[in-house]
Parts: structure tokens; C-alpha cells; sequence
DNA sequence: GAATGTGAAAAGCTTCACAGCC
DNA sequence: GGCTGTGAAGCTTTTCACATTC
């Protein structure tokens, strides 16, 4: 195996794989090949064997990849063997959503604070926890060793708060909010943009309805895009 | 100007331009330049420059971009100078956070039906909408001249529900679910899991705990990955 | 025969550097 | 002097094709 570091593409893979996996252990299916996952997932099967190439050998040629094993592999290579003690911030409609989102749990994410700074909202219970005021981030921030915090805040509100909690700690964001954080070297950020997507998908329905457009059609019947992604934003 | 035609990557970042322009005609502020559109958008001023000569040439040398000018060329091509009536599938928690976003409308999406399959959710009001069940999808898609859906439903449904909006003249998907939709081309699809964007960020998190690790600091200061949306999902 | 893992080629995307225009 | 728009270079990512292994 030549040493190539892996890809930010292909990490941004990677859950996708976990989840496929899921699946088939789901079925107790125990064996599988990069065929099978490529049609679990919408990705290319050359595309999976070379992305799963990166993390070491871990297929059998002529056989296939061993479910359980490749779960196993993946799951600590992408840090989720561990549980993770997450920070959300803002309890509006998004954040107590969140809150309630078991596909969190299920991969070791576990919320373990909850911050507003509207004093309505303040006090609130969420389970097990109490919506705590933003003035208490850096306290509990340090108490609970929370490194990944989810921003489910207002526009205006999200830089302010992404500043408190870098500077307690927090090393990893993923960014409800449509702004541009800007954060010091050594911080990862991830945005999730919805309004973005949607005019990723108008743009395309645009493109779709004008015959004169530039634009071809689609590969075929999987997946498309995504990162994101993704990506990009 | 060379005709070219725009890479998705492009595409994807077109929505941050917007949003950047839109924060620069709320301060009262005229004209800008790609140096200063990359300060609010995370996105490197040669980028943007290129993303935007995609669209054709919109900017004055020496002088810079007229910020209303370039926002309606933006929402243009974006596809977003009209209104979008949109189909939100599933009303449980995220669905109800979607439902009262306003980042939709401001950016002329209009929820304009509200489905689900739990009959303890059908006949809720959501503002002057009441959820209706699946079975309706159909007859109100068609009615509404509905292309572009959300769904928010839970993984096992997703695939069924996607069949029966596509059926009926949806072409364009966002989907919550962590599933990968299969569709028949044509169909455009994006993904948002919150979930695999958390996995990405453990990634990270673990990488700058394990010293030995293969990957370096980031770039600066400064927006990462996404993309969001990926990309990717 | 069946499926992996990977060089090598191709495609896609970003960055640089600067000519040209205001 | 300042800033755009874009060839060209450089880098990343994907795809192909096949040697290798079971």
C-alpha cells in the first residue's frame, strides 16, 4: 500500500458508507462488495474501492469486504467509536429539532449542553438537560471538555457566539446559519445552508424549462452532488 | 467572453454571493469589489472572479461590481427572481422548524403544501396551510404546479414518498433522510445529513488529537469545506 | 470466475499572474 | 492606481483498465 493521504472528498464519503454498511448488517448480510455498496449509496463501485484504498487494505480480492469488519474500521477511522459531548446553541425551531434528532445519538453524538440567549427560552427542558444562558458557555464548555458545537442561531447572533465558544475550547462548528464564520486556523468549520440548496435546485429547474441553456442532463438514475457538501458550502 | 460552461462547484458558491450582496445593500453600500465580497463570503477574490465571468462580464475594471446590478444577475440565474411553490413532506420536528424558516420565503420559496403519513399529523394547521396525507400528493402537486420538494421524513418512508412526488412531476428533491435516493434522470437531488457532517467534523477533531496523523492545519481564517453541503450528501 | 487495489489517464476545479480597462 | 476578466499552470478528484489475489 503506497502511502496517499486520503481526500477531503473521500472523508465527506465516508459517512455514507457507514451508512450503507448499516444496512446490511441491519439484514445480517455479512459479506459485501464495493458493487453492492455503490448501489446503496449512489457512488461510483471504483470510486468506493479507491476511497476505502486510502484507509489501508481491507478487502479481500476475489471475495469482497467483510460488513462488520469495514464498519468497524470506518467507524474509528472517522472518530466515531468514541462518544463525542456536543454544544447546541440556539433552542429556536431548528435547534429543538436537532435536539430531538435520534441520527445524532445513534453516532455518538451526544448532546450534552444547550444554550439560548432569549430569556424565554432559558430554563427550558430538553430531556435530560436545561436550555442554559450564553453567558454560561465558557463554564460549561470547560467542565463538559466540549470540543464540537452545533450553531442553530440567528444570522446576527452566530459570529458573536461562534467567537465564545472558540475561545473556550470548541475546535469544530457545523453552522446552521447562511453567514461566512470566520474562525482561527486549527477551527473546522461546517456549513449546512438549506436556503442555499434550494437555489442549487431551482437553478436546475430553471436550466431544465429553458431549452437554450448551457446544461446537459444528469448521468443517470442515482445521486447527484451533495457535498454539501456539501460541499463547497 | 470565451463561452464556458459553469462547474457545479460554482454553482454551489453563487448562493453565498447573494447572500454577501445582500448584507452590503443592507448597509446602503453600492458598489464593491471581489476583494471585498470575499471578506464576506469565505470564498478567495480570484475565485469569485471567475465564478462571476461565468455568468458573463458584470463588473467594471478599476472599478468594481455594482452590488444591486450583480445581486439581480445572481438571483437571475439562480432561478430565483420568481416565486416557487414547494412541497414539504413530513411535519414532524424538522419538517415544523422547515415550515417556520424564512429563509425560504425570503429567498421566494414558498411552502405551498404540507404532507405527512401520520394520521396524528394530518389536519395540523401551519399557518394557513393544514397538513394533508400522502394520498393527496398527487392531486395537490399536480394542482399547484408543484416541481420542487422538501423531504423531512423518516428514512424508511424516503424512497416511497420520492417515487410518488416524481410521479407526479416533481423534479427537483431536498432530502433530510441519510438514504440514497434513487431517480430517474432528469431529477435533480440534494442531500443534507446532519449526521455525516458531524462525522466529518469528529474526523477532523481526531486528527488534531493523534499527532501522528497525515493531514495538515487548514488553509486561514476562513470558511472550510461544505458545502455543504456539502457536497457530497 | 470474481472482486480488490492501484498505476495511469482524464476530467474538473482552483490559483496565479497579468493584460487590459477605468 | 485599482480592479476586472482570463489564459495558463497547478492541483485535486474521478474514472479507467488491469494485474493480482482468492
Amino acid at each position: 500500500m503506497k502511502v496517499t493521504h486520503i481526500s477531503q472528498a473521500s472523508v465527506a464519503r465516508l459517512p455514507l458508507y457507514i451508512q450503507g454498511l448499516e444496512t446490511l448488517l441491519s439484514q445480517g448480510i455479512q459479506l459485501t462488495s464495493s458493487q453492492r455498496l455503490a448501489q446503496l449509496t449512489g457512488i461510483e463501485a471504483p470510486q468506493i474501492r479507491r476511497d476505502l484504498s486510502y484507509l489501508g487494505a481491507f478487502g479481500t480480492p476475489g471475495v469482497g469486504y467483510n460488513v462488520r469488519g469495514l464498519h468497524h474500521e470506518l467507524s474509528h477511522y472517522l472518530g466515531i467509536s468514541r462518544v463525542w459531548p456536543v454544544a447546541l446553541v440556539g433552542f429556536g425551531n431548528l435547534g429543538s429539532a436537532l435536539a430531538s434528532y435520534d441520527g445524532l445519538a445513534e453516532r455518538n453524538f451526544r448532546i450534552a449542553a444547550v444554550f439560548d440567549v432569549d430569556p424565554s427560552k432559558i430554563g427550558t427542558q430538553v430531556g435530560e438537560l436545561t436550555v442554559a444562558p450564553a453567558s454560561r458557555i465558557p463554564k460549561i464548555i470547560e467542565e463538559l471538555k466540549i470540543e464540537i458545537a452545533i450553531l442553530a442561531t440567528p444570522a446576527a447572533a452566530t459570529q458573536q457566539l461562534a467567537d465564545l465558544l472558540v475561545a473556550n475550547g470548541v475546535t469544530a462548528l457545523l453552522n446552521f446559519a447562511p453567514i461566512a464564520l470566520v474562525v482561527p486556523s486549527g477551527v473546522t468549520v461546517r456549513n449546512i445552508d438549506v436556503a442555499a440548496e434550494m437555489q442549487i435546485l431551482s437553478f436546475h429547474e430553471q436550466r431544465k424549462q429553458s431549452p437554450g441553456a448551457q446544461f446537459r442532463a444528469r448521468p443517470a438514475a442515482q445521486r447527484q452532488s451533495t457535498r454539501s457538501a456539501t460541499e463547497g458550502l
